[in-house]
DNA sequence: CAGGAAAGGTCAAATAAAGTCAAAGGGGAA
DNA sequence: TTCCCCTTTGACTTTATTTGACCTTTCCTG
């Protein structure tokens, strides 16, 4: 059986789904009221359920008139992004390699991984989680 | 004589086999009463016989309405390609390293890899790489 | 302007699950 | 029989949910 707190999220996210801004406002207490619980709970929903790592915003009012919005945040437009070919991946590696950032199981698994097989994307999409995962690894580096 | 642990195994193997979309959700301690076990049994059950090498992926939550869900992974079906969650992936590393697979620093750069910031994608698809990452990390360590 | 009413916020306690881990138990192969 | 590996258990840990008492902010009215 879900939790009440999936319950509010699912209402919540369905009621974000239906307005045409991709938010929705609503008030606390009538919420709690709608589904009975404490307050505190919609805070809690809120809290666990539409973070900024969820990808949502939250803005509220206290006093008369007050509100809670939240709002889905659109994802970004992703036309022109980085992008590494799967030879370009392994010259790097191999440099980290041979440099001695990684060792040589640590190149392996690399290799393994940035390959266009395992990465089974179309082409774009796969170059750019390449990018993305090379360049968390050097970042892993230097930090 | 079948062990406890084979007959709970065959148990949820036949659960999943009825249900039609290949998955099963249950609650550890009902599970448990139901064969009057330890709750840990049933760790123990999923631990050995619901692994990701089976073709299993589990996903559970605690607290309040907890439960375990167990998923047969179909490899061969496009439209509903098999996918591991962030912290799903992060077990099976956290496991991989417990049991001596992996070195600390081959763990960090692969919980690194597999953050949902860095394979950024969109959920499903996001899901379907970590997990061809993850089969490919596991297939090399038994290599 | 003061004060009350009408919001939402905070926090900790109570409760409900699941996870961990080490130790004890048991059964089959050599 | 003995040893080893797989099972089984239970005490302890961690995490999630739900509620309620109390706090803070904002608005409105006299």
């Amino acid at each position: 059986m879900r939790s009440l707190a999936d319950r509010i999220e699912s209402y919540l996210k369905v009621l974000i789904e239906r307005s045409d801004n991709a938010e929705v406002e609503i008030q606390r207490v009538e919420l709690a009221e709608t589904f009975r619980c404490a307050p505190s709970q919609i805070t809690y929903v809120l809290g666990t359920r539409f973070t900024l790592d969820e990808g949502f915003v939250t803005e509220s009012k206290r006093g008369g008139r007050g509100f809670i919005k939240i709002r889905k945040l659109q994802l970004e437009d992703k036309t022109d992004r980085p992008g590494i070919a799967q030879t370009q991946a392994e010259n790097i590696i191999n440099e980290l390699e041979a440099t001695g950032f990684l060792t040589s199981r640590e190149a392996l698994l690399l290799r393994a991984i940035i390959n266009r097989e395992v990465l089974d994307l179309p082409t774009m999409d796969r170059d750019y989680i390449r990018y993305r995962i090379m360049k968390t690894v050097i970042n892993l580096m230097e930090g």
